[in-house]
DNA sequence: GACCCAATTCATCAAGCGTTGACGTGGATC
DNA sequence: GATCCACGTCAACGCTTGATGAATTGGGTC
């Protein structure tokens, strides 16, 4: 039980404690189960001192979800090899996810969170839509430019979604280089194949006019 | 306020109503934020019966989460046609979730609720990986069936969730069509495409493979 | 028609929730 | 070194939640 007042210099930011935890949480339990006081407790801190920073919940909320990938430099560079873009799409997710711990839990607590909140939900759409868009620039041709990044979102936010969120075990065992060789020509395909009317080919024939 | 004990025969079942409203809430708000006295509201009974007859809130969810799709009759027949399953698949999916609004209901409370919530996760892991293993039969080729339903499955599911829970514009303005036209043949790619070790070219091929 | 059990409501519980206001404490400023 | 304010804790409020046990009513059964 540490003394009243304000505490002295040194040691480490509570602020930071408080969002550290509170990304923690609301990864591993969602919005609704996560509780100031169990933030408060992870923090080792007054369960009140979160509302001075905070104001509320969706404050909280609000603070602890940034958007924990630079989408933009995640996806640089791919235009240099337009052809292999979907598999290096792929790699560099699933090498983002698995390599960086941390970001691997802020994006599955986005993940978790964005389904159960609406702000959240927010900033995975806009992840999944908008800013997949701007992050892909030229690899994308220019028709239906907003539907195939729309596309690509949902590959891979339903690619996230079975193997990390619901564990489906195929995906969740699978290797890395599995996953890239199966689902890299699928994202390829919606990054520059047919898509939509055209009758080209390029795939399995998308059946005419019919 | 209705009289003290046993209702007057002839009226509706309160446990369907119960069960019904259950879903319903279950479906638009998640397991969490689904109160007893909410469904006990809208099924114009007191909360208290329903814990006579569910036992607890996750008995209800167990009650009120039948399976809302029967898969194995809504991917019945694909083997006729093996070139366009992926499309068909795409097609049915969309269409029975958009003809149908009890079923709509439903798939979309299973979504919600198997993000949150860990028995419904099983529910929603198992539809998109056994049950679509199962149901796909004879379509799929040994090689990988398991990866190939799964991979169906996170592409559908992502579908579903952009389109449904997430609203990414893109995809949620989209004609059935258009899907069906796009993904379709992604779909098929997972179904009978090379996917792992195989050498050939990614999505780029002839089809008529397995 | 006596008896039993299922169905149904009522009243209430204990626990947990987010939030608040009062109060103490130290660093900074002049 | 007096003053001010951001920081930090304490104690509690008001509310909602899931759940329980007793009380009441009706249908079936013999």
């Amino acid at each position: 039980m540490p003394p009243r007042g304000r505490r002295p210099v040194g040691g480490p930011d509570p602020r930071e404690q408080i969002l550290t935890a509170a990304a923690e949480l609301f990864s591993e339990l969602g919005f609704e189960r996560t509780t100031m006081r169990a933030v408060a407790a992870r923090a080792d801190v007054d369960a009140a001192l979160i509302h001075h920073y905070f104001v509320n919940k969706e404050g909280l909320l609000a603070a602890a979800l940034v958007l924990p990938v630079d989408a933009g430099a995640l996806l640089a560079g791919l235009d240099e090899d337009p052809e292999h873009a979907g598999e290096a799409v792929v790699r560099r997710v699933l090498g983002f996810w698995e390599g960086d711990p941390e970001t691997r839990r802020r994006l599955l607590g986005l993940i978790r969170v964005g389904l159960s909140h609406e702000y959240a939900a927010g900033v995975l759409r806009d992840l999944l839509g908008r800013t997949i868009l701007t992050a892909l620039g030229r690899v994308v041709p220019d028709d239906h430019r907003a539907l195939r990044a729309a596309l690509v979102g949902t590959q891979m936010g339903g690619l996230l979604l079975g193997r990390y969120v619901l564990g489906i075990p195929a995906v969740r065992d699978a290797t890395p280089e599995q996953l890239v060789a199966a689902i890299g020509p699928v994202v390829q395909h919606y990054l520059t194949g047919p898509i939509g009317g055209a009758p080209a080919a390029g795939i399995n024939k998308p059946r005419g006019t019919a």
